[in-house]
DNA sequence: ATAGTAAAGTGTAAATATAACACTTAAAGT
DNA sequence: ACTTTAAGTGTTATATTTACACTTTACTAT
């Protein structure tokens, strides 16, 4: 119906995960040329019979083997020569998920790797820029909202949370000032289940409350980043 | 170089004023099928050879006459359906810019109107959505840094930039502690000349400092919304 | 078995920040 | 002279933040 040229659009994905006290994101050798071999974020094309989010969610399930992955739109970046290959605008989109031992098989099947966010290789096009984008917007909304629920296994201590909360904001939070903070949101629930392996007390197992969402619009945690 | 299909691709703007004590975004008359005649935001295609940021910016300056129109991204509205007309992507910005009289010759000559934002009637396809984006966005922004240089004149007093934030909030902002609140953020340079037209006893001229960028990443006032 | 250890968890006190509201000041209009 | 209105300052109670110190628990090493 409308007379214009279209475009080309991708979504490239910046996949952060939660391993030995580091935050990582998921890095693929790229097999099409330009940049043939080169590191990558994980991208893909947006058909024309799917919305920008669709596209995003089916390329994270195809190469993680995981449904319902937790997604946050990013940015556009659209330059019109960021691509040496044409003229492409890609959605960025950040997503959260937990490294386990089975999906880490799927994910290595795909050729991809786990790189820890703080040691970066350089990665192609405008890629590196895209992670300090989502980076940023991964940590603004950490501040928000109490994040972990996707990166963290179901039952978890404030230990790791904390450690999670230091490997996003590269700082050290109080453990006393933490804990009192996080449980005044109640947003967790304590099980009665203590884990042994990270002291020699035991720390109670807690996790996110079905329903809780936490989240109004202002600021829980103060830190600058 | 690619071999895919391509999308078209639009930008939005809300674009957002400040008068009478009044947030308000400029509508337009739709000119093309389908849903002629009916209220739109203003929008247009994204050419091949621009980005999208340029893009918007293109369009701003032809229907206002101002260039260096302050632009921030809201969102990219990509439903499969959500133009009638056929495939289309859409990004949505939104604006700030001053209403004056002149460029209020400028935007009737191209037959579009300043609404208030809080009387909004029902605009095309997903624009009603895009401009509760952009108004949650601008508010959230407006808490993490001092907003108003590109919504109030260049010399404003402090009584003028609360009513900006009573309208953008729809809350009153308690004056002796808003004064207090943004005079501490040192963004602001106060002038010599007073400003007797609000009141008998006459209040400062402020104006925002040249450099004053202030926006580090946390809050500076709570408000719920 | 006892002492040392390391994190779990609680407590506290000073410093800041917030919120509500009272008060003083200045000048214009009657 | 008096009233009015916003400008601008001050005050107090409460809440939050920050930086620690302290107690508890149970495993580990001697």
């Amino acid at each position: 119906m409308y007379q214009h040229e279209g475009i080309l659009i991708t979504v490239d994905c910046i996949v952060f995960g939660y391993e030995d006290d580091l935050l990582k994101i998921l890095l693929f050798k790229r097999w099409i040329e330009p940049s043939k071999d080169q590191l990558s974020l994980l991208g893909g094309w947006v058909n024309k019979n799917e919305s920008v989010d669709d596209a995003s969610r089916r390329v994270l399930q195809t190469i993680t083997g995981l449904e319902n992955i937790y997604m946050e739109m990013v940015d556009v970046f659209s330059e019109v020569h960021r691509d040496p290959g044409g003229r492409v605008i890609s959605i960025a989109y950040y997503a959260l998920m937990p490294i386990t031992e089975e999906n880490k098989k799927v994910v290595e099947s795909h050729s991809a790797e786990w790189y820890p966010v703080h040691e970066m290789p350089e990665l192609i096009f405008d890629h590196n820029q895209m992670l300090e984008q989502a980076l940023s917007k991964l940590r603004s909304n950490a501040t928000t909202s109490l994040i972990g629920k996707q990166l963290l296994p179901k039952r978890f201590t404030l230990l790791q949370l904390r450690k999670l909360y230091n490997a996003i904001f590269q700082v050290e939070f109080d453990p006393g000032n933490f804990r009192k903070k996080v449980l005044s949101l109640k947003v967790l629930e304590q099980l009665d289940i203590k884990d042994t392996s990270e002291s020699k007390k035991g720390a109670y197992f807690y996790r996110f409350k079905e329903d809780g969402s936490n989240d109004n619009n202002n600021q829980i945690f103060k830190v600058d980043y």
